[in-house]
DNA sequence: TAGTTTTTTTAGCACGATTGCGTCAAAGGC
DNA sequence: GCCTTTGACGCAATCGTGCTAAAAAAACTA
């Protein structure tokens, strides 16, 4: 590989021309400029990015830490911070963290050991104290779906609330009026949010919730199941489900099938998330649009804006989540 | 950040010996060495990556092209990869490629300007040509589900063809005589062979393939749906369906339930791959294992054998298939 | 004790760029 | 015609580590 070297010797100029040559900067005659670049073009010649972090202090490489590369929630985040980040030069490192408090702080270490300019972290186990410490050290982060009031500029979060209240008011405004909840981890702050966004809604409603129309799942398809089943187990009727998530909801229509519910007909589910199976599940589930890929791509535009002086990026902190409608609610009649 | 000759200085010792402790070499005494790490400990050493690639002329870092980010398939590929990777220490730069020449050559070009150590790529629109050249200089390449008989040790591999003959021996077994395919876009040489195990399994059975009965969708949802009205419009009565992935196989799904079509009553569908929609779509999908997060870590394990010489992996290039029953295909009275 | 081996130090080049500062020549002002 | 300004470019230090050769020191062996 050609180097910077064989490059200023072919030209007929000092390394330092040839740097300011690929630097763009303005200090370096027209005429000069193209020896530089048919020299560069002649050599086949690409900068070594490593020795330009050295020489910078700069890597070019933001690091990611999701809970998991798979499943369609983080994908989507990963493909908007990449897309961004790509378009800009520079490139994304990933690591996953699996929801385990060792294992994001593992990952986290690994990412700055990597010496990357910057870190966008889908983190869930890790505490604030901890991460209120990692934003005072000298890699700025960015925090996806997760508020810390302190470092309320480096968050990029949905409007949980909002969508737990607009799942809610979907139902209630189809006439149903016995409603159950299956919450995600009470340890989780979306979860939380989202739960307190039904019980608004409710209360607009003048309802009371049941506390035997609630169940508690994990986020995950069994999860859903399971608390279906316990949620059934009561004896409360209910017509409508809430579901905090789309994969428990998955879960629930499973289970309620095996209990010969039908679906839509004798009982209306609502997700949330809006991920790909939410188009999959039979009925096609309504559930709640959670712009995970805009978010991706917004931490990434905040990133090239704070640490790599990108100027003309509309930032935005809080997104919005939707209503997104399907099959899965039945109208029930006044 | 403190650097290596502060830990000297603190520990009373030379650079040399600093940096022979880091690189385990044996030619330190015990003492030394816990003087040394003492040291470190005490100022908080991290070695810094970035001067050590410089010096080493090793990054450390593998790039990885998939087509896209988000998408089950690649997901899981990604997270086979990066276990595997990030235990030994190497981290992953990803990018993606959407499936188009011009664009997975952009991404390699752009890992290689990363000066990644080697390119695990899981590419289909560039020519084996390319690939060839690519394999030819410096960075190593290991290609996921791509054969180029002359890059043969570089290529992680499904059994295509055995995967397609499975699928079709599925139906063949429970009684099913009147088949039809949904075939890959014929470009794609993994659609190729899955077919050409479909053919198998229908000569084997003393069947002759029905060219009406057979189209070629796109991979993708929308087109498996497309695919199944236009075999149904051809008026070839077909009991059971063979997609060439269960993406399309969903589409079908929804395609015959639009249709009044009863599953499984009417029709039994097998799809390929086995990803993650594959138990959500109702009835659940019987279909054929694609074990890509093996592979994916097969791909990293190669990579750190041959690059990284790392030794005691048993190294694989091809993969079987296999069957996952469901409840999509019904057993046809005899 | 002298000789041998093992461990450690010293000193310096290399990696491939960036960057502050200095130089030099041409242009312009007097 | 001399001096200053300015634009274009070169010099050399720097980033933090790896690595080697040679010398010095320490530890063992006979």
């Amino acid at each position: 590989m050609a180097t910077i070297y064989q490059v200023s010797e072919l030209a007929g100029v000092s390394l330092a021309t040839v740097s300011r040559v690929m630097n763009n900067n303005p200090r370096v005659s027209d005429a000069t400029r193209n020896k530089v670049l048919a020299a560069m073009d002649q050599l086949g010649y690409r900068p070594n990015s490593i020795a330009q972090s050295l020489a910078s202090n700069r890597s070019n490489s933001v690091g990611i830490l999701v809970s998991e590369l798979h499943g369609p929630f983080y994908g989507a985040m990963l493909s908007g911070i990449e897309n961004e980040c790509r378009a800009a030069g520079k490139h994304v490192i990933i690591a996953a963290g699996h929801s385990e408090e060792a294992s994001e702080i593992d990952g986290i270490e690994f990412l700055k050991s990597r010496s990357c300019d910057a870190l966008i972290l889908h983190v869930e186990a890790v505490s604030d104290e901890y991460l209120l410490q990692l934003a005072a050290d000298n890699t700025p982060i960015v925090l996806i779906n997760r508020f810390i009031p302190a470092l309320a500029d480096n968050c990029i979060c949905l409007n949980n609330e909002l969508g737990g209240y607009l799942a809610t008011r979907l139902l209630l405004q189809q006439g149903h009026r016995q409603l159950a909840y299956i919450a995600g981890p009470a340890w989780k702050s979306d979860a939380r949010e989202r739960y307190a966004g039904h019980q608004r809604a409710l209360a607009e409603a003048g309802l009371k919730q049941n506390p035997a129309l609630v169940a508690e799942g994990d986020f995950q398809e069994q999860g859903g199941a399971e608390a279906l089943a316990q949620l059934l187990k009561q004896g409360m009727p209910f017509t409508g489900l809430i579901c905090a998530n789309d994969e428990m909801a998955a879960g629930a229509m499973a289970e309620a099938r095996q209990q010969g519910i039908s679906l839509p007909e004798q009982l209306s589910i609502v997700g949330f998330d809006n991920v790909i199976v939410a188009r999959y599940v039979y009925p096609q589930l309504s559930t709640i649009d959670y712009p995970v890929e805009d978010m991706g791509r917004m931490a990434a535009r905040w990133v090239l804006n704070h640490v790599y002086q990108q100027p003309g990026l509309t930032l935005q902190n809080l997104f919005e989540p939707t209503v997104v409608q399907r099959d899965s609610v039945l109208a029930l009649p006044a």
